[in-house]
DNA sequence: GTGGTCTAGACCACT
DNA sequence: GTGGTCTAGACCACA
């Protein structure tokens, strides 16, 4: 487990958990049938409460990034590449789509959106 | 006043009205000296409470697009275009700082994506 | 008169105008017996309305620096230099106590205090 | 929490809240880290309204001398005596331009304003 | 338990 | 009739 929680973001922490536990999953860092850390212990390291880190292994659970076996533990789910590449896909179109309507709602042009876009990007 | 307001959305209710307004005040759709609804007409015309109302034209306030004159109303700055286009792009600037340190954490290329701005991109 | 008036300003317009007035007949700039102009000239020329010129002129009156006499008009008030300068050091401690206790509540001791204000002081 | 609300003032309570505690903390009397009393209980000890509390808090935050986690509380912003020393000198000289000012209006010269400023300064 | 949002409604200052 | 302040109280998201 390699994750960051910022407590001065505006995004709830369970959402940073899900946000970057998925991102690992569909970049192929995490591979299939690896076993996630039991929820006291994830909670623990990252000194959060319980409740927040159950909260996130639902949501990757909801969206079908893992699967829980009672008893046993939480397990990224078998998924072929392309699988991968879909589910990435249809994650961040969904956010990118609302994002795109919002710039054009300042009357940004796309030639614009990309400019900006270049600027903030953060390099390798 | 041409404003849509969405009580299902999950942005707080003034965020909505704070954005819309500041996009048209920022498009130089309000002209300078346009003088805003009144809180009370504007809560009755959008259903919704005068203080949600007010919260959104305080924010408006604090941003430097409108004066507020106690006893006579809001008012819309007085901006050149370059301070509009200026203002705009802090804006979005800051808005989408967030939105590329979401595509990069999957993975996505700067080159990546702008293919997938371009497609959601919403025309003209 | 000669009077300027903020619309911008948090003040109050009708303590704009007792200010600005107050100060020109304690500094002697308008004399004893001076004729104020009619109020509603007054707010016709500050673009204002006649009630808040009527709220600075009764605040003047009450301060006694003048004397309305029906139907004829309001007159600078027949005070010695001396009682001039009694009101404006009144007028000026009154003020000036808040001011302080605000800086000390900072924790400013009275030479940082002295050090801003030199800052700040307007020039001639 | 060591606040005094005057309800007699003509400040209105929450910039009276924001400006005392903004002084204790500027002052370095409540450390980094400290945790505000939750808005509820504030607002109960201090015998004023939620709101009221939450729009001196929120203040705060904007002003970057607290931060608030969602669920948790609000902390004392992590300040160097020299940030403190800095923000604190912007919100004196800011109100302390207004306060000159209306002194030379009334034709102090900087060195009257210095010699009754000393005269009202409250001691130690 | 925390803060975040929204509501209805009151009273006051200013114009 | 404008905005400014304050109130009591509700419901939700988050931890």
């Amino acid at each position: 487990m390699n994750i960051a929680i910022s407590s001065t973001s505006e995004k709830p922490i369970y959402q940073q958990l899900f946000e970057q536990i998925s991102a690992q999953i569909l970049k192929g860092e995490l591979e299939t049938g690896y076993c996630l850390p039991p929820i006291r212990q994830a909670a623990q390291e990252l000194r959060i409460s319980v409740i927040t880190v159950k909260k996130a292994w639902e949501d990757l659970e909801r969206r079908g990034l893992i699967h829980t076996i009672t008893g046993k533990g939480c397990f990224v789910a078998d998924l072929s590449p392309d699988q991968r590449l879909q589910i990435r896909n249809e994650m961040i179109l969904k956010q990118m789509a609302g994002d795109a309507s919002y710039y054009k709602s300042f009357g940004l042009t796309i030639e614009e959106a990309i400019e900006l876009l270049k600027k903030v990007y953060p390099n390798e």
